[in-house]
Formats: C-alpha cells, sequence, structure tokens
RNA sequence: GGGCGGUUAGCUCAGUCGGCUAGAGCACCUGCUUUACACGCAGGGGGUCACAGGUUCGAGUCCUGUACCGCCCA
C-alpha cells in the first residue's frame, strides 16, 4: 500500500477495497451460541419483493436500517440484521405473465402449473441476485450467510406448521363472502390491495314497474325509481328497498316489482340503510337518492348486508372475468332480452342495458357523479364484489388455549378479545410495550386493527405457498384408514359447497405420507396459494427456524425494531405483531420506526409511469453510495415526506440518467473527509504515542477534544432516539467546521515545532480516529477505507494517559466512542469562540480594504475578561488572521489610520489600512444594525408588563443587552465624529 | 367521508420548554493558483415564518378558523 491517501478520492475504488475487507471476515455474522455481555441486537428486513429491483425508497429504507445495526454493532451488541426478499405473489406472477406474452405471445394457461412456476422462478432467481447486489453496493452490512427467501424450504415450513395450528384452532375457515374481485388476474384482493381512485361516472335513474299500481293519496304510482352507478348489476336484483321512516313505506313496502329485461318478480323491503331523498342535503348520497335502492346482494357488500337482513336470495350474474353469465348462479336468464347480455362484458352490459331502458321509455335520468371506485393495486381495473368461496381467518375469534398466556375478554372500549388475533397485535401497543418513532403513526395502526375484519387468504394464484388442504365432496367422506383426527398429523372440517357437502382436511407440514394417502383415496389438493402476506406475517420468525428452537430463535427473537413505510404498517406491520405473539408468544419487535417517502421536486410520489424516479446503483454510479447514504439520512427528520429534486446528467461512461443534485452534498462531504485526513495523515509522519495528562495539553487540543465530548454525546443520544438528520448535522458541523476550519488550521503551526510536536500528532490521530468511528454508520466505505490507512500511519492511537482507543482491524467492528465526557469545556469552547469572533472581524476588514495577503498589525479595546482571553490567545488570531502583533486592553485607544469594527463588546483595530469611505460606509452600517437592535430592546423595557411579569432572569439579560448596546454605539459614533473631524 | 403531515431565504430543509438581531446546505455577490481539498478557502447579501383571529409581558413555536399542497385509510 502507498504511503498516503491516493491525492483524489475515488468512490468506486474505496467501496470495492472496502468491500473486499468486509468480505473477507464473518463481521456481520453473529455467533448464534451463547450471549454477549451487551446483549442482541436484531433487525429483520423488511423482505424486498423479487419483482423489480430496487429503487431509491428502498436505498432510504435500507441506509437508515445499517445505520442503526453498525451503530449497535459498534456498541458491541451481538447485532443481526437478517436480509431476504419476498416472493410478492401476485405481483411477480403478473409481471412474469406480462413478459411471457409480450417475448413469446403466451398465456399463463399454455403452461402447465409446474412449467410456468418454473419460469416465475427463474426471474426470482434474477431478481434477488440483482437486490443482494444492490442492498451490498449501498454498503449493507446484513449477515448474507442467513439469506431468506419468503418461499425457500425453511420459510415454507413456517407456513405450513402455521397454517396447520390455524386450523387446529379453528381460526381458518371456508366462507361464501363478496370479496374484492380483480376480474383482470381473476383473484380475490385483500381489503388493503384495493385502491381507491376518484372516477366521474354517472348516476342513472331507473324506472322498475310494480306489479300492481299503487294509489298514494291523489297520485296513481305505477312504477318506482333507483339511482344506480353500475346499472348491470340489476340483472342480479332480488329487493327494492326503502326507508321505513319514508312517507311512501307504507303504501309499497310488501309491494311487488317486475324486474325489467328479466322479468323475475322481487319484493319491496323496508331496510333503516336507505338514504332519504333530500335535494337540500349536505350529505351528497341524499341529493342523488330517489328513497329506492335495488338491493343485488351478490355484487355490492351493503346490498349483501341487506341481503342477510331480509334473507333475500343471492344471484351472482357474472362469471369470473366480469361478463354476464348465467352458469355461476344466475337460473331465471329465460327473456330474450336477457340471453342478448349473456357474454358481454361488465361495461359493455352496461351500456346495453341503459340503452334498453331508454328504448322502453324507462330511463328517467342520467346525472354526472364523481366518485371513489376501487380497483385492482396490481391490475387497476375496477374492482368487482363477487360472491365467491375462500379461505378466511377468524380475527376476533378468542382462542382458548391462549387465555392462560394473554388473557380473555374484550379489551376496552372495542369488540377485539385480547386472546383474538387482533387482541394479541393490538394490546401490547396499548400496554406501551410496542412503540412507533414518530409516535402520531400508532394511531394508525390503532384504528386498523379496531376496525378489522376476517382476513381473506385465498388468492387464485400458481405462485405462492400453495394451500395445505386436501377435499373430497360427500356428506359421509371418510379419511383412509388410520388417518383420523386424533392424528397430529391432520385436521378435518366439513362444509357445503355449491356442489354440496364437502369434506376439509389440513395436513400438518412433513407428513407427505398422509398426503399421499389422501390422494390415493381420491381427496384433491386445494388449487390456490395463500395471500403473501401469511408468509409476511412469518418473516421476523420464519427466516430464524421457527418452528424448530433454533439457537437463531433463542438469541435472536425477539428483534429489535422495524423500520419501514407507512403503507406497511397495516399491511405488514400489524400482521408480524400478531402472528409473532401467536406463533412465536411475544412481539416481534419493540420499535416501529416509520420513515419518509421520496417525492421529486415536485411533490409527485416517483414511479416508472412519470420516469422521475432515480436508480440507487445509478446514484452510487454517479456520487458514491457514501454520499446518496449521506444525503438519504440528512433529509431524513419525521417528516411525513421528502422532496429530492430530480435532474438529468450525463455519466462519464455516457449514460444518460436521472439522478438529484442533492447527492453533491454527501460527495462534497465524503470530498472534504477524504482530503482532511490525507492532509492530517501527511501530518501524522514519525509518529510515535507519548505520554501526557489533561494538564499538558494546549488550548486547542483542549478545545477540539471538548467538542469531540460533546459531539460524541449528542450523535450517541440522537442514535438512540433514532434521529437521523440530527447526528449529521452535528457531525457535519464538528467535522468540517471546527475540525478543518479551525483546527487544521491551528495544528500546523504545532506541528512546526519540534516539542509540540508529538502532544500535536497524538491528539490529532486520536480525534480523526474518534470522528471516523462516529461517521461511519452513516458513510461506512470511505471512513473504513481511511481507517485502514490510519492503521499503518500510526497504529496504536491513544490520548497520552488520558484515553485509549481499542486497536480494531477493522473500523466496522471497532468500538463506539464513548467516556470522554469529563474532556468536555464549556468555558474553553466560549473562549475560542470570542477568539474566532475576533478573526472573523479582522479578516473581514482585510477583506473590505483588499488586503488579503499582508501581514497586518491589530488591537482591542476590550472589557477586562474578553481582553485577558484575548491576549492568553494572541498567537491563535496572529496566526489565523496573518497578524505580526495582536494586543488587547480594557480602554485601549484606537491608533490613527486605523480601520474599527465592533464585535460584541470588543473594539478591534486593524493598524494603518483606513479608506475613510468605506469605513463610513461600514460604521454607518453597523450603527444602523445596533440602532435597531437596541430599539427592540428599548421597547421591550418600556412595557411595564414585560418588567414586572417576565421571569427575572430574562429582564436582566434584556437589561444588560440594552446597556451593550448603548456602549457600542457610542464607540460606533465616536469612530465616526473622528472621521468626520 | 375519516385520519395525518406540510406551508420558514430563490431551492431543499432545521428550529427542543414560548424568551438574545430566526439557522444550515445549495444557489447568489466579492476576493483568493494560502504546497489537504475549486467537490475548495475567506468574507458578504438575502426572511411580513401561508392567511385571519385568539391566549400571553412576549408567538415561527400554544389555541381556533381559512386557503393551498400532499399522503394514508374507507
Amino acid at each position: 500500500m502507498a504511503e498516503q491517501l491516493d491525492k483524489v478520492y475515488d468512490p468506486q475504488r474505496v467501496e470495492k477495497q472496502v468491500n473486499a475487507l468486509w468480505g473477507s471476515r464473518p463481521y456481520f455474522h453473529p455467533d448464534a451460541s451463547g450471549g454477549g455481555d451487551a446483549g442482541t441486537y436484531t433487525i429483520v428486513i423488511p423482505p424486498p419483493n423479487v419483482t423489480a429491483a430496487l429503487h431509491l425508497g428502498h436505498a432510504l429504507n435500507n441506509t437508515l436500517q445499517d445505520v442503526l445495526i453498525r451503530f449497535r454493532r459498534m456498541q458491541q451488541r451481538r447485532t443481526l440484521w437478517m436480509p431476504g426478499t419476498d416472493h410478492a405473489g401476485i405481483a411477480t406472477q403478473t409481471v412474469v405473465e406480462k413478459r411471457i406474452l409480450a417475448e413469446e405471445g403466451k398465456r399463463r394457461t399454455d403452461f402447465d402449473r409446474d412449467e410456468f412456476v418454473a419460469r416465475v422462478q427463474a426471474w426470482k432467481d434474477e431478481y434477488e441476485a440483482t437486490i443482494i447486489g444492490q442492498l451490498k453496493a449501498m454498503g449493507c452490512s446484513c449477515d448474507w450467510a442467513r439469506t431468506r427467501f419468503t418461499m425457500d424450504e425453511v420459510c415454507a415450513k413456517a407456513v405450513r406448521a402455521n397454517f396447520f395450528n390455524l386450523f387446529r384452532d379453528g381460526l381458518i375457515y371456508r366462507g361464501k363472502r363478496l370479496v374484492n374481485w380483480d376480474p383482470a388476474t381473476q383473484t380475490v384482493l385483500a381489503d388493503d390491495e384495493v385502491e381507491h381512485e376518484t372516477v366521474r361516472g354517472h348516476f342513472w335513474y331507473l324506472r322498475y314497474p310494480l306489479v300492481e299500481p299503487v294509489q298514494i293519496d291523489a297520485k296513481r304510482v305505477e312504477h318506482v325509481t333507483v339511482a344506480t352507478t353500475r346499472p348491470e348489476t340489476m340483472l342480479g336484483d332480488t329487493a327494492v328497498a326503502m326507508n321505513p321512516a319514508d312517507p311512501r313505506a307504507k303504501y309499497l313496502v310488501g309491494k311487488q316489482i317486475r324486474l325489467p329485461i328479466v322479468g323475475r318478480i322481487i319484493p319491496i323491503i323496508a331496510d333503516e340503510h336507505v338514504v332519504l331523498p333530500n335535494p337540500e342535503s349536505e350529505d351528497e348520497k341524499a341529493r342523488f337518492s330517489t328513497g329506492f335502492l335495488k338491493v343485488t346482494p351478490a355484487h355490492d357488500p351493503d346490498d349483501w348486508a341487506i341481503g342477510q337482513r331480509h334473507n333475500l336470495p343471492v344471484i351472482n350474474i357474472m362469471a369470473p372475468d366480469g361478463s354476464i353469465s348465467d352458469k355461476h348462479g344466475w337460473t331465471d336468464a329465460t327473456e330474450p332480452e336477457a340471453r342478448e347480455l349473456l357474454g358481454m362484458d361488465r361495461f359493455e352490459a352496461r351500456e346495453a342495458i341503459v340503452e334498453w331502458f331508454r328504448q322502453e321509455n324507462l330511463l328517467e335520468e342520467v346525472r354526472e357523479y364523481t366518485h371513489e371506485v376501487g380497483h385492482s393495486y396490481r391490475s387497476h381495473v375496477p374492482i368487482e364484489p363477487y360472491l365467491s368461496d375462500q379461505w378466511y381467518i377468524a380475527v376476533k375469534k378468542p382462542i382458548d388455549h391462549l387465555a392462560a398466556k394473554f388473557g380473555s375478554g374484550m379489551i376496552e372500549g372495542t369488540d377485539v378479545p385480547v386472546n383474538s388475533l387482533a387482541g394479541l397485535a393490538l394490546k401490547p401497543l396499548l400496554d406501551g410495550r410496542l412503540r412507533f418513532i414518530p409516535e402520531r403513526y400508532a394511531r394508525t395502526y390503532q384504528t386498523w386493527l379496531e376496525n378489522l375484519r376476517d382476513w381473506p387468504i385465498s388468492r387464485q394464484l400458481w405462485w405462492g405457498h400453495r394451500i395445505p388442504v386436501w377435499s373430497k365432496a360427500g356428506r359421509d367422506v371418510t379419511v383412509p384408514q388410520g388417518l383420523s383426527d386424533a392424528d397430529e398429523a391432520i385436521r378435518i372440517i366439513a362444509a357445503e359447497s355449491d356442489e354440496g357437502p364437502v369434506r376439509f382436511a389440513c395436513v400438518a407440514p412433513g407428513r407427505e405420507d398422509t398426503e399421499s394417502r389422501l390422494e390415493a383415496d381420491g381427496w384433491r389438493r386445494d388449487d390456490d396459494v395463500l395471500d403473501t402476506w401469511f408468509s409476511s406475517a412469518l418473516w421476523p420468525f420464519s427466516t430464524l427456524g421457527w418452528p424448530d428452537e433454533t439457537a437463531e430463535m433463542k438469541t435472536f427473537y425477539p428483534g429489535d425494531v422495524l423500520c419501514t413505510a407507512r403503507e406497511i404498517i397495516t399491511l405488514w406491520v400489524s400482521r408480524m405483531v400478531m402472528m409473532g405473539q401467536y406463533c412465536a408468544g411475544d412481539i416481534p419487535f419493540r420499535d416501529v420506526y416509520i420513515h419518509a417517502m421520496i417525492q421529486d421536486g415536485e411533490g409527485r410520489k416517483m414511479s416508472k409511469s412519470l420516469g422521475n424516479g432515480i436508480d440507487p446503483l445509478i446514484a452510487i454510479d454517479s456520487h458514491g453510495a457514501d454520499a446518496m447514504r449521506f444525503t438519504l439520512a440528512s433529509m431524513t427528520t419525521d417528516t411525513q415526506d421528502i422532496r429530492m429534486p430530480v435532474a438529468p446528467m450525463t455519466l462519464p461512461d455516457g449514460r444518460q440518467v436521472n439522478t438529484s443534485p442533492k447527492f453533491d452534498i454527501g460527495r462534497n462531504f465524503c470530498n472534504k473527509l477524504w482530503n482532511a485526513s490525507r492532509f492530517a495523515m501527511m501530518n501524522l509522519e514519525g509518529f510515535a504515542p507519548a505520554s501526557f495528562g489533561v494538564s499538558d495539553l494546549d488550548v486547542i487540543s483542549t478545545w477540539i477534544l471538548s467538542r469531540l465530548a460533546t459531539t460524541e454525546a449528542e450523535v450517541t443520544a440522537s442514535l438512540e432516539a433514532f434521529r437521523f438528520s440530527e447526528p449529521l448535522a452535528q457531525l457535519y458541523r464538528f467535522f468540517w467546521n471546527d475540525f478543518c476550519d479551525w483546527y487544521l488550521e491551528w495544528v500546523k503551526f504545532s506541528m512546526r515545532d519540534e516539542a509540540r510536536r508529538p502532544m500535536a500528532q497524538n491528539v490529532l490521530a486520536f480525534v480523526l480516529d474518534r470522528a471516523l468511528r462516529l461517521l461511519h454508520p452513516f458513510v461506512p466505505f470511505i471512513t473504513e477505507g481511511i481507517y485502514q490507512k490510519l492503521n499503518e500511519v500510526a497504529p496504536a492511537r491513544s490520548l497520552g494517559s488520558i484515553a485509549t482507543n481499542d486497536g480494531a482491524d477493522a473500523l466496522t467492528i471497532s468500538r463506539w466512542p464513548a467516556g470522554i465526557g469529563h474532556l468536555a469545556h464549556r468555558d474553553v469552547e466560549e473562549q475560542i469562540r470570542v477568539v474566532q469572533e475576533a478573526i472573523r472581524a479582522i479578516r473581514d476588514i482585510r477583506n473590505k480594504y483588499n488586503k488579503s495577503s499582508e501581514v497586518l498589525t491589530a488591537s482591542a479595546n476590550a472589557p477586562k475578561a474578553t481582553a485577558d482571553v484575548l491576549n492568553a490567545n494572541a498567537d491563535l488570531i496572529c496566526q489565523l488572521a496573518n497578524l505580526d502583533s495582536f494586543g488587547a486592553a480594557e480602554g485601549a485607544a484606537k491608533p490613527n489610520n486605523a480601520a474599527t469594527t465592533i464585535v460584541e463588546g470588543t473594539q478591534l483595530y486593524v493598524h494603518n489600512v483606513i479608506d475613510p469611505v468605506a469605513e463610513r460606509a461600514r460604521l454607518d452600517k453597523q450603527k444602523q444594525e445596533i440602532q435597531q437592535a437596541k430599539k427592540a430592546v428599548e421597547s421591550k423595557l418600556a412595557n411595564e408588563n414585560f418588567v414586572t411579569r417576565a421571569k427575572p432572569e430574562v429582564v436582566a439579560q434584556a437589561r444588560e443587552r440594552l446597556a451593550q448596546f448603548q456602549e457600542q454605539l457610542q464607540a460606533v459614533e465616536a469612530h465616526l465624529a473622528e472621521l468626520s473631524g
């Protein structure tokens, strides 16, 4: 290796070297056996989807996790960051289907199931590798040897075990319900997979003829008018409802209607759900209502509920692809008008039906209406509420055998039993065992759980965990001889289906023998797979080997933190807590850190379709991984959004890419860090540990150590509290402003002095070492690269007899800085601040008078205490203000031809540079500023109430300041007078 | 519809318990080949804290309302 750091900082080169170092030893692979003294620390990665490569939001998410992980690892905790990826059932299957269709013109159904799954598997392998590569490029210190995938053998076993347990506990059941049906992908979606979009549509007012006219007062009523946004569903109407409070109800309820097109005779019923019409109402529904509601139990959740209340028939008029069909429950499609509609797409049918009503003069009115319509988050087509047989999990059903551990009864103020799945997730939050950061997100979690409905878990997909249930039709079906409910391997339930009675058998994991015996006996395995979230919910412990009692489970569960985005709170967090409690008996993490969402410069979500996204690998190419991390972390406050302006850029290799000028912040800092370290090491030539004590330290050493001690405490406290931008601001100030701008400039003079050099070198090496440690979690590559070089240049970096550093061979496992609190000196920091102000003022005059490089002389008239400080540090002032001499005294006179300026209570004189015009301009401006400040304090003190009611110390402070301003003003006026004279 | 967040310098953002002339980075202006760094150094200019009320001796900060931007949930 070269003697010095490379002259130019080259992120690519450093990242490559350091990744090689980290890969050479198991730094990130904690031993699962035994416990460490400092405790453990576990984060499981929110597994990225294998659908696509990682985007900038992932870069932020994983940067923050890595900061936490590296911080705790350096605190010598036994630290595990569990990496892996998620199979993302519907999302991945959809992208693969699209690609195969585009490239080969084939559909999923052109393959058999195993073939198709193999194709998805190949896609997964490709993207998993891409994702892991991206994480490594970002510097993520995951335990790569433990990498998992939600469908690998270990995770699959956990899924099977958990499904069996839930089935055994009676929490999984078969239900015919209205589901959110995606006719494009032909699968059911969970409530939270439905996106609500605002759509401009219509209300159509349709006339339904009464079987027999009704006389209401003087009016003969021959029909009622219903308003609907989805006219095509009228084919499945089984009633018309009206509010019992409606004055017309007493004439109409109980009467019958002949449903147009179909000819079905349906009743008019009374139900309080119906909104009374009111054209004046604030409520839009009341304005649009006619008072008559068509009831279609098979195609609307509210109508379903009405149907349940009134025992109405349920008539499904659609096929799974969203076309009108008489093959799925519609038995009276006999009229020619009705038959013409069969096979039409739902939107085609809508138009045809509206047109039919128009022709028949039964279309009363059409009104514009803007409303929210659920769309599939995957295919983006409107969701169809659809009647379907699905597997459900009962989330509010008490689980008897958990009552002993978790208690029983309702959680106060809710209908959630403590020992139900929802309760298992809700209680720890209410008890304060589970925390959200920022706190406000706890509400999202709580509200969601309190209003939770049973969770449909089956999905009509091929990519995923296939449901481990076998079925056989028939009322008296039995399992093959030797298998029974008493056997631990199998559980059986009876149910009713469209085709009649059926029995379902769930088989425990690892019992292939049982499975094949069932199949030999004519039992058939369910074709559906489990909802992706079912396996995600188990991730915090399936990755550790649950249900086996592994060393990993013992040592690393429960974990510490889940770090994710807020749309994941309901999807993941709640289910992870639920299943963590149910399966592993404890919450999977104590803290949930919710970070911001990255938007572009205009506040829009970054997306492929807008073309405003930034690829993390591009940011790494253009600015370096450390620069990207620095910028992302420095923008992480506890707001909800981060705006990141996007700008096109041409890379050295000619690629046109999107990146952000925001990454300049990180790149500039890294460049500064590199160069300052290089300079420091140049000054460490001939370094040898020296022995000295606190009293031997000179003032700049005392000062920089004090700043270091303060910064160490601040940064540690910030990280403990999940603040990310704050510690970086503290470190930025410490390293750039204190260390580079002042300390390094001063220490140059110490280094030229043989006698002072050894101690100066020891302090310099110590401070640089500590700075690298503090920065390491944020910018791991560059700090490790510099640390490696520092280990060669100055191997033992202790601080005389004052403090020692461990001599770790890699920064990434070195000890987190602590234990120098006693070196913090507020008074020294204040003294140096006064010195810096004086130097700044002299430099200002130098600048204004174009005396940039001349050696000058200066003096000061200052109060005794300040004069003492200035005199004690006269050499520091001379060094950085480029003076040949400086002296301060109380009441010192202003030399002739001196330019003057006032800093706080001190008048500074820079000799022999006078320019009356410039001097007057400057002094006039100062005078104005002082007068303005003085006026503000005066008016405060003139207020009787302020003087009597404000805290005494605030009043005293104001008086003191007024006196100061008065003095300053006098001085400025005297100098101005002198100029005129 | 319910909930949450934001609005502070040209831009992106800090601002803790209400109290000194409201801060940082970028951009801008002036000067600088000061042998670590021009991705830099030194200095400087730039603010009606969205708007309207209220509480208070005192409000960027607390309360009420309005407007606009955005997100989450239904």
